[in-house]
DNA sequence: ACAAAATCAGATTTTTTTATCTGATTAAAG
DNA sequence: CTTTAATCAGATAAAAAAATCTGATTTTGT
């Protein structure tokens, strides 16, 4: 199957963009997060841990503990999601996996993907949780 | 990790722009493939057996057989390679894998990212392997 | 006719990814 | 202080993807 992110990123996506919809100050669980998103608890658990050292989020351990974003919305953006659960691997290795490559006989599509990589950088770069929160506040209501 | 296309894909791709920069008419065989693009011999094999049944490539058994495309190389453009292989499903499913998407509720990635995909298509579907045939024997002769 | 070299078909193995389970630790609340 | 509800940590299981193996079939050339 054609994918874009592993099931890991594109959970940790949907859960950051949740932290950064709820009240800021306020802590939300795991079981919370795992039963809005339709996603299995204990792996959503094992995201925000592992975003946790990240730095993005933060953890409060036990009653009344959970997850929430480490640092200001304004400071974070999806790009940073991206490269601490799959890396940047995808931004600077190329489409077909040809062996051996170099510049100098780039394959046919190397141009336009290029540009095409460029821009799907760009996107995930560009805003910040803070400036995409209206959307996303509507999106997560929605769930 | 991230990916695009799986690597059955990225072989496949491969595979038939290899045969696409062969003399017309000429057949080579699986083994061939694989020791240029360095993929194993049987994986080849199955994949573009795979794409005989989708009518991309031809095969010819026994003795000095092997592998060819099955058309003019005018009438093949990779996203027939994709389609075959991977299917089509990227680009009518969307990228955060959010449950209950409904138009009326867009995250925050739903435009920018409809606007990549759709320039992703056309990337794949723009050219065809004939028009691509000057880059792609440079690229294989470097190989 | 026979041997060699290839595809074909499908089973099997290995590896990676995804998901689950279990127990320990932590902290709030009664 | 004890109970309860949460994270944390790491092992384990299940599923999917990638790779390999085996044997049959087909065709060419001797
Ligand atoms: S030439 Fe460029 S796009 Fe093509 S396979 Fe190599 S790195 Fe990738
Ligand atoms: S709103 Fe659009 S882009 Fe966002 S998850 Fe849904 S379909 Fe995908």
């Amino acid at each position: 199957m054609t994918v874009i992110f592993s099931k890991k990123c594109e959970y940790g996506l949907q859960a950051v963009l949740y932290l950064s919809a709820i009240e800021p100050g306020q802590i939300v669980s795991s079981d919370e997060i795992a039963k809005k998103l339709g996603i299995p608890k204990e792996f959503v658990s094992k995201i925000l841990q592992s975003l946790t050292e990240s730095g993005i989020v933060s953890s409060k351990k036990g009653k009344a503990g959970g997850f929430s974003l480490a640092k200001e919305p304004g400071k974070i953006r999806l790009i940073d999601i991206v490269a601490a659960i799959d890396g940047l691997g995808i931004f600077n290795s190329c489409v077909l996996g040809f062996p051996q490559c170099s510049p100098d006989h780039p394959c046919p599509l190397h141009e336009k993907w290029g540009k095409l990589r460029t821009e799907a950088y760009e996107m995930l770069t560009g805003e910040t949780l803070d400036e995409l929160r209206g959307k996303t506040m509507k999106k997560m209501k929605s769930l």
